[in-house]
DNA sequence: GACGACATACCAACTAGTCGGTATGTTATT
DNA sequence: AATAACATACCGACTAGTTGGTATGTCGTC
């Protein structure tokens, strides 16, 4: 009935199985350690399925970091943080959302392109390159809100609007590394409740800080 | 003339060279994509070198992240940063050693332990628990001077030393991230400036902000 | 002459990728 | 509307090369 990827197609078809598989897999093993074997028998797909759709393994890599643009794009396009007027309190809210979406066991809630962008970024270029498009993707939605908040209450001297996006993608996905090593969320809200108190001391507005 | 490891052996021997050979590698590749062969090639040794000084690549993995450990351990001990008296000063010092640090190319300056834990923590629990001793025990260096700047500077609500000494850590690791994905270590030198900036708030030391 | 430190040769298992084949459309011509 | 020509999606056995690991040999030193 419904559908809106770029393909026309509507069923479950392989190779929507095979990204979707892609996404847990790669997350819980890493990009390297996968092997097509395991995407396929995840998807529930032959290798032919696979191969039919992906000239090799890395271009499924590429394809698994635009799809992960796409699906998380879409989720965050769709969260209802957008909603408060004040711009500050936008940004607050999608630190709220962040740590809302934090259910789950570690590769649930970790990020793909994260953890194929520190695998990849020197062996297959192809894959950082879009692992990291996706980040910076995300940022530039983020760095709106943070231009028009400093628009409003920007002291002088205040640091750039995709600077502090960039620095916000930074702390989350250095809380991931720890959480891995941690073995669940805690530290993630923790390290997003820092992000937080700095930039309500960095816009001045104290009487947000405590959560 | 100074040698501490665990075994007394003090010529450049062929575990030695196989160690540091990963410390390059690993970071270049990451852990499951460098292949035993690879680290001898580098190390300039065979692999019946390797396997008789390392029963499995895993525990290789494993020594090379307390071998990791013991390297940037005496690094920062050794370190001219402690020599202020004032304990937020020492923090700042930290952070612009850190800073220091980061000549080089990617891989030089990045952090073994935060890809290997990346990479390992589910399949290869014995590295990932390694590599994330190695963050812990750096960040507890860092707690202390953080719990003397507390007893000094802390105002109510200021969060716990241990909390701050990780989250510096997370923004690291984030910032590595970053930086692979940009090529450069410029992510890295702005998100320790966030992070810098927010020390500063936090311990009302206004005058410490810009650099 | 025994033992630790290495070298050389080798193997069994696994891995990405191939290839011939089938089933199910789609399109166009008649 | 029937059919020929072609395209798409998928299957699963196969292969060439790679990988971690082993077995055995050599050499220097105590």
């Amino acid at each position: 009935m419904e559908n809106e990827t770029t393909t026309p197609p509507a069923k479950p078809s392989a190779r929507t199985k095979i990204l979707e598989a892609a996404l847990s897999v790669i997350r819980t093993k890493g990009y390297s350690a996968t092997t097509v074997d395991d995407l396929c028998a995840a998807a529930g797909v032959t290798k032919g399925a696979f191969f039919h759709h992906f000239k090799s393994k890395d271009e499924l890599g590429v394809a698994a970091a635009n799809f992960w643009a796409e699906m998380t794009g879409a989720l965050f396009a769709g969260a209802a943080y957008h909603q408060p007027s004040d711009p500050f309190a936008r940004i607050l809210a999608y630190l709220d959302f962040r740590i809302a979406l934090l259910g789950g066991d570690v590769p649930e809630f970790t990020c793909l392109v994260g953890t194929m962008l520190q695998e990849t970024y020197d062996a297959i270029p192809a894959i950082g390159a879009a692992s990291y498009a996706s980040i910076e993707g995300h940022a530039d939605t983020l760095a709106k809100d943070f231009e028009a908040a400093i628009a409003l209450y920007g002291s002088p001297g205040c640091p750039g609007a995709k600077s502090l996006a960039l620095y916000s993608q930074a702390v989350l996905q250095g809380a991931f590394i720890l959480a891995k090593g941690q073995g669940d969320a805690a530290i993630v809200r923790d390290s997003v409740s820092h992000l937080r108190r700095y930039l309500c001391l960095l816009f001045n507005k104290p009487e947000e800080i405590q959560l």
